[in-house]
DNA sequence: GCCAACGTTGGC
DNA sequence: GCCAACGTTGGC
């Protein structure tokens, strides 16, 4: 199993939308490194569901339910969408802050590379970001 | 193929 | 609101 961290400024598309439309497909990815790892997501796969610009935390756990297909919202070019869907969410929202202070997640791509809005997490980093979301989640 | 100009993202 | 980082575009 891979786990990923997915971002979106709440105003867009937040985690109490999310969990109120009981999931959603992934669309509007128009970066091929984000592309390429939506494309590299597999069904069963964590994602960390991360409110960017507006609160700034991870919010919850959303999981692969449907493998990368091309994203019907998409005029042109190659893009696609994966759908995912609640698993649970974080008894405590884990903050950006938190993340820069704890030297275990220094090589964070969330940190590494800002703007990037899809991406892989190590089994370590998610992990930790669990235990400091104080959110157990079997089969991990 | 290089690179300057420009646009977007997202933290501060 | 500013600006750094970085991706994209287009002229040459």
């Amino acid at each position: 199993m891979n786990f990923w961290l997915v971002k979106q400024e709440p105003s867009a598309y937040s985690w109490e939308q999310f969990v109120q439309d009981k999931g959603t497909y992934w669309n509007g990815v128009r970066n091929y490194q984000a592309r390429n790892n939506l494309q590299a997501m597999k069904k069963g796969d964590l994602v960390l569901f991360y409110h960017s610009v507006v609160g700034k935390e991870i919010m919850g756990i959303a999981k692969v339910t449907r493998e990368s297909y091309p994203d019907p919202t998409a005029e042109e070019g190659n893009w696609v969408v994966v759908d995912l869907k609640p698993a649970k969410a974080f008894n405590k929202t884990v903050t950006l802050e938190e993340i820069k202070n704890n030297s275990k997640l220094k090589d964070i791509a969330l940190i590494k590379q800002s703007r990037l809005s899809v991406m892989p997490l190590k089994a370590t980093e998610f992990k930790i970001l669990l235990q400091m979301g104080d959110t157990p989640y079997s089969g991990v």
